[in-house]
DNA sequence: AATGAATGAGTATTCATTCAT
DNA sequence: TATGAATGAATACTCATTCAT
């Protein structure tokens, strides 16, 4: 094979989200590092170049994925001019597009515990963030509170865990949605936008 | 090795327990089959006798936890004797019994997502069981309630998950406590059993 | 299971028509003893108290094959008013109806040399049987041609080796029949009716 | 062990050239992967880098078999100086050599249905190479008798299926033998150079 | 004659990782 | 930076056979 060197920053970036679709198709443990050389026409020697380990990439991609949910919604938490509700709708719907578009939802990689961690970074670090939308200071209640929504959310509703019927999953949802808008004290409906994120199927 | 016939299932039960107990000293996968059978003495031969597959034996696990948990409230449920609060005390009590004595904590198994697994079979089979605590008819609000909690709970006190400060842990459990209590109606600290159950430390 | 007792004679000769089924439908080596005994609802043992080892039972099989196919045609080549080609048809006929009916071709069992050794013992103790057919006496000639024969005819054939087309079977099978004709001063056409035997298809 | 990089086609070919002669030692079933690779001194995993799975070895193995005899072969036959016996007879030393020297005889391994498999070769790759001897048009009738030739005849002489007494055994081939050159129309005695390659013992 | 729980030897295979070039 | 041949640890599982009852 002719050697073709490559930008570091760019190989490393090939190689991760060549995993990352591999392990989303096939499962992590399903997922060779030979096919993941393969993929991309480089030898084996060059992925323990980059990484030391199978395993470390799983981390570079969980982090990459809360990384970027962080950065490309810090800007609207900064934004004075939006409401703490419009600021939920934009978060939503940027998270939705991430993990849809961008991401080819990372979270359907099977075979690693990679739910809970990635449950974890959401509530460690991207929890409070999402409280920012609603109080700038430390309102320990708040955060409380969106921690066991996203807590249950993301249980409930994660397809590899449960596989409920079409009518099943959209009561849930609905009433999840409403009961966040009580303990919030928001209006009803305020928070519907969150639905779709959920797989609220109409 | 001499040749010892036993009751089926005694024999299996004997093998289970054993693995159970392997499984949470030293994580599944880090349990060999054949320490599994050396420590009751017997040949190989005879755990895929009883087992399809070492897999296989996880399920029984859980499954055994689960009917035990269900089969040992069951009564408590059908008192009609106590009140909602008093048959949730001693369902409570009883599944702290189970988990610590009984099972020797089945929920520190490592190395299978035996955790979404039991997550999953304590809402789909055991939170219908603790709604009738409440109302026999079908309440699906509080059905609901009741899943989002029990899925936080485990997930936000799971040990393997979050390795809160003593402090940390205890706000957000006395926390979920109160905005449960709120959110079923009932009076303050009517509830506060289920601390100990979350791990709540003095 | 309750235990039901059976005439040996009939008790053996269950167990060997089951297992040459399955045999059959399976392969040798993919029938377990365990799948034998459970498809007559008995248990292990007794396979080990009619049979000394799996392979033992292979040996039967041959040997009863063999046996039928002799004992069946001996009465043919008997008859003195028969013409030695008569003999050769109604053997052939017989042959035919063993094979497809009564054994449902032990011939397609795989997995272990079966094949060469029902060749070998056709040719040691079948070959001498239809030699007679032509020749009371020790003519060699005519042995060694349908030892000959028989081995070719068997190992070109045989389905299990060659997947010839349709019409590549067709032609060989007529050019050994008539080769056949020719070495041994038959008449054209006299020995058509060995086509059927190896598998001509119109 | 100290790691030594090699051709990738020398060490496959080391690899073969061990397994064929522990094969034929030692019988398929009875040569350990291990054993293979302790042999030349390299880790077991060298093994599957070169090859899937033990028995994709044999189809190697004999691969390499046919294709030698008729890569050593192919220029007898067009050499336009010499008559069809003479190429047959330039053929058979030429296999005999092969057989006897170079493969260490391949056609003694035991435990794998490698004479059938060698057989379906012969009769589907080297006949037709044969059969030009005599005729390079499409003649068919000398194919089929050669196809019934070689069936037969390594059917007959293969010491793994028939243990002929010496007397028994030579007058089989000096019958064949004479058959065929009376089914071929050639002259007596010119095929006699083929005894020694059937096993003729003096 | 029959049961069926128990035995236990036996090994091919995977693949993440390394390292000499 | 890259190659790719080489390493080697590590174990679940099968199933024919046995034997106490």
């Amino acid at each position: 094979m002719t050697r073709i060197s490559k930008n570091p920053e760019e190989r490393k970036d090939e190689i991760i989200k060549t995993a990352q679709k591999l392990f989303i198709e096939k499962g992590f443990a399903e997922t060779r590092v030979s096919e993941i050389v393969k993929s991309i026409n480089v030898s084996q020697g060059v992925f323990y170049y980059y990484f030391s380990s199978k395993d470390e990439i799983i981390d570079e991609i969980i982090d990459r994925y809360i990384k970027q949910l962080i950065s490309s919604t810090v800007e609207i938490f900064q934004n004075n001019q939006l409401s703490a509700l419009e600021k939920l709708v934009r978060m939503s719907d940027r998270q939705l597009h991430i993990n849809m578009i961008e991401n080819n939802n990372i979270h359907r990689i099977k075979g690693v515990d990679i739910h809970e961690r990635i449950l974890k970074r959401l509530i460690l670090d991207y929890v409070p963030l999402m409280k920012r939308a609603f109080t700038e200071n430390g309102d320990r209640e708040i955060l409380f509170l969106m921690e066991i929504f996203v807590a249950a959310g993301n249980v409930l509703f994660d397809p590899g865990i449960f596989q409920w019927e079409k009518e099943e999953r959209n009561e849930r949802i609905s009433f999840l949605i409403k009961f966040m808008e009580r303990s919030l004290n928001l209006t009803d409906g305020s928070l519907s936008f969150y639905k779709r994120l959920m797989g609220y199927i109409e």
